[in-house]
RNA sequence: GGGGGUGUAGCUCAGUGGUAGAGCAUCUGCCUUUUAAGCAGGUGGUCGAUGGUUCGAUCCCAUCCACCCUCACCA
C-alpha cells in the first residue's frame, strides 16, 4: 500500500491500460539460439513469480500463460529511474519486459531487461515460493491462486479445454449438429436424480434446473434433425463425493436411424479418436493403472458380468431369490425394491470395480431403464450399454424407446416406483409422450460425463479437480 | 448420514496448562550472473467459533463451523 502510494507520487499509474506485446515465454524458448544470434528484441508481459536482488542487479522469474522465464535487469542498462521502480515492484506484480536473450553464467535462459514497465500493481502476496499453495480448501476457494502457481493445475485444465475441442471436432466431422435446448424445464426428466428447484415469478410457477436434455433431445429427433448434440451443464441436488458435483457437464448425443450397437461403435471411435488427438497416443495411466484405448473394447452383458467377476447368476429375473441372495451376501437391501436394482447392487459389488480397461456393459434389466427399447431378443431385458473405464462409469447410452404407448406405461411404471418412496423416479412427460406419437424414427441415443471423461484423462483422483470452480460451502 | 483426520502469521508448518515459534513473503541496511541467492536487523497472530474445567486455556472437556479421506446414498 505505501509503495502504491509512492508510485503515484512518481507519476506511475498502477493500474494503465494496455501494452503491447510482441513475444512470449514460448517463443522465446522455442526459437532461443536464433534470437541470441540476431540480438532480437523482444517484449513481453507476465507476473513477477520470484527476486534475487544483489546491490545493483537482480535475476527474477517471471511467468506468462506458457511459463516461465529469468529476466536479468542491471542498474547501469536501465538506468537510474527504473532501477528505482524495480524496487517498488513485488512479486506478484504484473510487467512488460523489452530485452534481449542470453545465457547465464549457470546455464539459464534469461531477458536481459532493457525497459520494463508496471501493468498491474498486486495487493496480496502469492503463496510460498517453494511449497506453493497446497491447502486444499484454499485452492478450491481461490482458484485464480491455485492456478498462478501450481502450473499442474494449469496444465489439468488447459487439457479439459483440449478434451472439449477434441470432441466437439469430431462430432462435427460425424455430421452432429450442436444444440441449445432449456435449462429452466417445467418437468424434469432423462434420468434419476432430484433436481434443484427454482422459481419463475411472472408465470408464478416453479422450473427445475435440468437434470439431462435427453427428452429434449428427442424432441429434436422427432422434429427432422437425424443426429444432435448438446454441450449441456446439468445440475442435480444430492450428495457431494469425489465423483458428483452439484452442477456438472455432460454430453448427450442422439442419431436417428441407429440403435446402441451403432453407437457402441461410435462411441469408441470418439474416445479414441479424442485420446488420440489430444496426447498422441492411445495409452494413459489412471490411478497408476495403464489404460489403453487402442484395441476393440470389451462387451458383455451386465447379467453375465456379474458372474464372471464372482457373483451369482441372476438370469432367471426371480425378485425374491435375488434380494436373499443379497441378503446373504452382506448388500443392504434396503430401497432396492425392484429386481433390476437387485442385479445392479450386485453388479457395482463384483464387476464395477474390476472394469479398467474400456468395457462395455451390455443389456441392462428393464426396470432401471424407463427410457430404453425393450432387447429384441429378450424382453425382460433394454438394449442399454454403459461404458466403463478405470472403474468408472462413463457413459450410457440405448436403443432409445420411440413407442409412445410403451413410454407411456414405463412412465406410469416409475410413478408406482415413486410413490413407493423413491424420490428419483421419472416423471410422466405428457408432452414427450406427444412428441413421440407423432413418431420419432429409431433412435442410438448416449451421454456421456465430461468432468469424469476429464478425471480420467487427466489422472485426476476428484471431480473438484477438473472444475474450475467447485461448490463449496459458504466460509 | 457413519467412521477417521485437519484447522496456529499472507503461504508452508513446528509447539506449549503460565504474555506465541521457524522458514518463505513483507520492511530496513549491504551485495552488478543469482536461482528455495546470501548476510544483519525489524514488522506481522481473535492459535476456526462458542461455552465449560482451572488462579490461569491456543493446549484439557463439550458443542458448533469449515475442509480433507473413507464408507453409505446417488448414473
Amino acid at each position: 500500500m505505501a509503495k502504491l502510494e509512492q508510485l503515484k507520487a512518481m507519476g506511475i499509474n498502477p493500474f494503465p491500460y494496455r501494452f503491447q506485446r510482441d513475444s512470449n515465454t514460448r517463443q522465446a524458448l522455442d526459437n532461443f539460439d536464433q534470437l541470441v544470434e540476431k540480438q532480437a528484441v523482444l517484449t513481453m508481459a507476465g507476473r513477477i513469480m520470484t527476486v534475487r536482488v544483489m546491490g545493483k542487479a537482480a535475476f527474477f522469474h517471471f511467468q506468462d500463460e506458457f511459463g516461465p522465464l529469468q529476466g536479468y535487469v542491471k542498474k547501469d542498462i536501465i538506468g537510474e529511474q527504473l532501477w528505482t521502480l524495480f524496487g517498488l515492484l513485488d512479486i506478484g506484480d504484473i510487467v512488460g519486459l523489452t530485452g534481449t536473450l542470453f545465457t547465464t553464467r549457470t546455464g539459464e535462459k534469461t531477458l536481459n531487461v532493457s525497459r520494463f514497465e508496471l501493468l498491474t500493481k498486486s495487493l496480496h502476496p502469492l503463496p510460498e515460493k517453494y511449497h506453493g499453495l497446497t491447502d486444499k480448501e484454499a485452492r478450491y476457494r481461490q482458484r485464480y491462486a491455485d492456478l498462478i502457481v501450481n502450473p499442474e493445475v494449469r496444465e489439468t485444465f488447459r487439457l479439459r479445454s483440449k478434451i472439449i475441442a477434441a470432441i466437439r471436432e469430431h462430432l462435427g466431422r460425424e455430421g452432429f449438429m450442436e444444440v441449445e435446448t432449456p435449462i429452466l424445464q417445467p418437468l424434469y426428466g432423462g434420468g434419476s436424480a432430484e433436481p434443484f428447484t427454482t422459481r419463475h415469478n411472472k408465470l408464478d410457477m416453479n422450473l427445475y434446473l435440468r437434470i439431462a436434455d435427453e427428452l429434449y433431445l428427442k424432441r429434436l429427433i422427432v422434429g427432422g434433425f437425424d443426429k444432435v448434440w448438446e454441450f449441456c451443464k446439468d445440475f442435480r441436488n444430492e450428495g457431494m463425493d469425489r465423483l458428483h458435483n452439484p452442477e456438472f457437464s455432460m454430453i448427450e448425443l442422439y442419431q436417428a436411424y441407429a440403435d446402441y450397437t451403432d453407437i457402441m461403435a461410435m462411441f469408441e471411435n470418439l474416445l479414441r479418436s479424442v485420446v488420440t488427438t489430444v496426447f498422441g497416443k492411445t495409452e494413459i495411466v489412471y490411478e497408476g493403472n495403464r489404460i489403453d484405448f487402442g484395441p476393440p473394447f470389451k462387451r458383455i452383458s451386465m447379467l453375465d458380468a456379474i458372474v464372471a467377476h464372482g457373483g451369482p447368476d441372476l438370469s432367471d429375473f426371480d425378485y425374491d431369490r435375488a434380494v436373499k441372495l443379497a441378503k446373504d451376501d452382506g448388500i443392504d437391501t434396503t430401497g432396492l425394491m425392484i429386481h433390476g436394482k437387485v442385479v445392479e447392487a450386485f453388479f457395482e459389488k463384483y464387476a464395477e470395480p474390476q472394469l479398467i480397461s474400456p468395457t462395455f456393459i451390455i443389456d441392462f434389466p428393464r426396470d432401471v431403464s424407463p427410457l430404453a427399447k425393450v432387447h429384441r431378443a429378450n424382453p425382460k431385458l433394454v438394449e442399454r450399454f454403459e461404458v466403463f473405464i478405470g472403474g468408472m462409469e462413463c457413459g450410457n447410452a440405448f436403443s432409445e424407446l420411440n413407442d409412445p404407448i410403451d413410454q407411456k406405461q414405463r412412465f406410469l411404471d416409475q410413478g408406482k416406483v415413486a410413490e413407493a418412496g423413491d424420490v428419483e423416479a421419472h416423471r410422466l412427460d405428457e408432452d414427450f409422450i406427444m412428441a413421440l406419437s407423432y413418431g420419432m424414427p429409431p433412435t442410438g441415443g448416449l451421454g456421456f460425463g465430461i468432468d469424469r471423461l476429464v478425471m480420467l484423462l487427466t489422472d485426476s483422483h476428484s471431480i473438484r479437480d477438473v472444475i474450475f470452480f467447485p461448490q463449496m460451502r459458504p466460509e
